[in-house]
DNA sequence: TTGTATGCGTTATCAG
DNA sequence: CTGATAACGCATACAA
């Protein structure tokens, strides 16, 4: 009768499961099951019995057990590129984990997280064999690259439901996840150009093997066509060094200096303080650090626990079944001042 | 001969399980079972044969359904407090959550991730459910503050082993991993002192109910008794605005401002910098952002991947059935530059 | 040293 | 509508 709380260390008090449940209600345990999963074939009775006991033994079905009897619960993978200790790039890898685990945990849905550098040198039927080991039934790929044949392999392998992010793969498994890349630069370069009636732009685009670099640049040469600029673009590869760089080297015959992600606008922006000239900047991803800065830029602000909430539910759609698609996430303009972020 | 990579789409190949193994090597269930573990008692002969036919066949056991059957092998969750968006705990976090995810791939643990704000809203016993649910038997709790009823009762119940980061819990089945953070705050406000002949110093402490909070105090009233320093101390919470406006009211009278974090040193520092006044300012983490102020500062570098490794490899410890302990990992100090940080 | 049998907590397929 | 019962893939006490 007491819902005993079972003070302290009472070791062999193991888990209430789905037996006990049956037992204590009455009934068969697939019976149980059954109003478990909502299946239609039960009585109103007999599950709203079953459900008063489940209640009432605080029973929560075992995740795993279900996972293994029923090759349908799978769990999903997020599989993280981790840069070298860039802390833009883990702000953005935290909120892309935070969505994920969130949505997940809503769905249902058991999620392990697994960085790049822990499969790399792995090969394509390892990696497989290591998530089918796992129960992996989906991937998120955040940060692929051209260069990940890996990615690449597991994509055409077709053994597990996917999502990318900001890469362009959509087949029966597949579905991308991204902002309109295009659209967000030729927006955000435009404001700042507007702004400040600028006439020649220098451009730092990211790295070659990115697949949203190619976008963003023909977002940038779109605008550049329409309102007859200017336009000089050199490779940032992503990199604050070397926006640093290019921005010492070609900043001075330009009159603003737009770049392919906030890391680089930062750079040129430290240099062209350094250089004890002005340019208005602009940047891509609207990342915290931009408060730090001392000068405000215009950037693409990307929601990245929403993209990848939406991610989740995509492998989920995936998983039920459906086809893959492409997915766009909205995007915003904003400016990121200190005042704003600091808590 | 050749070690087909079975070439892309072959549905409905099943994953390789141990069965196929025992067959293929004409061998028992058990007997694979028990070369895959170690066993001793199994001769060399069959040992080698199975090993073979693993190796051939590519196989890796099934994490689900081993721990479905064995009891002990078992899943450990790491519970993450994702504070409000400032970037510096994304980058501690993001440093705990890889440093964990790949000592545990190595140990063979399987890792979930979860964020507080998830379960706040469960009583204990719905955690409790919800953990086994999950088949975890061992937690690691970072950021936990005395506030935190949840994780008290968690640990106070002892169905789980548990490892906390930073919290001064001990006993049968709960280990803590921190570094001396008494010993760090003393040696990092010694250097910054001595360096620049300081008198008198302002200390920014961090939130009353953090347990590092208290440690750290006492560091710094330690060094301040020996070297008979005048020590102001104020309430910086953690907080990066409330220790610029601290600094704001408090370091004109002071020669140096101590900081309990690095989010405060920032706060502090951008302070005195618009009050264009000099103050030396040490932190406390070691974080990259550090690099973005634009003045070096002293703080105390925590290697927080290592933290939790250390954190995941006590867990394991726990869960082979040692008893808690303390753990204290070493820590460092540093000067970060823009140079060093930028890449 | 090896094999047999049972169980872990579910789901799913059948009869009833 | 309900209840046995067989999987799921593996571990392990026990028998051979």
């Amino acid at each position: 009768m007491r819902k005993t709380i079972s003070a302290g260390s009472d070791k062999g008090n193991a888990m209430v499961s789905i037996k006990d449940v049956a037992r204590e209600a009455g009934v068969a345990i697939s019976t149980v099951s059954k109003v478990l999963n909502n299946y239609p074939n039960v009585s109103e009775d007999t599950r709203k019995k079953v459900n008063d006991v489940v209640e009432r033994l605080g029973f929560v079905p075992n995740a795993v057990a279900a996972s293994l009897s029923s090759k349908k619960t799978g769990r999903v993978a997020l599989l993280i590129k981790l840069n070298l200790g860039t802390q833009a790039s883990d702000e953005i890898n935290m909120q892309y984990i935070s969505g994920a685990v969130h949505r997940a945990k809503e769905l249902q849905l058991d999620v392990i997280t697994v960085f790049q550098s822990m499969i790399e040198d792995m090969t394509a039927s390892e990696v497989t064999a290591y998530f089918e080991s796992q129960s992996i039934k989906g991937i998120i790929v955040y940060g692929m690259t051209t260069k990940d044949k890996l990615v690449h392999k597991l994509i055409a392998g077709g053994k597990f439901r996917m999502v990318v992010i900001d890469a362009p793969f959509v087949n029966d498994t597949t579905s991308s996840v991204s902002i309109d890349n295009q659209r967000a630069q030729y927006d955000v370069a435009k404001k700042t150009i507007l702004e400040n009636h600028c006439k020649k732009v220098l451009y730092l685009a990211g790295e070659e093997n990115g697949y949203v670099t190619g976008q963003r640049l023909e977002g940038i040469k779109k605008l550049c066509a329409e309102k007859k600029l200017k336009l000089t673009v050199r490779n940032g590869k992503f990199s604050e060094l070397k926006a640093r760089e290019l921005a010492m080297r070609f900043a001075r015959n330009t009159d603003c200096v737009v770049c392919a992600s906030d890391l680089m606008a930062i750079g040129a922006m430290k240099a062209l303080i350094d250089m004890d000239i002005f340019r208005p900047v602009c940047g891509f991803d609207g990342i915290i650090l931009m408060g730090y800065v001392g000068k405000q830029m215009n950037t693409v602000k990307q929601d990245f626990v929403r993209i990848s909430e939406v991610a989740l539910e995509e492998l989920w759609r995936l998983m039920q079944g459906e086809k893959g698609r492409k997915v766009i996430v909205p995007h915003s303009l904003v400016r990121i001042k200190y005042e704003d972020i600091i808590v």
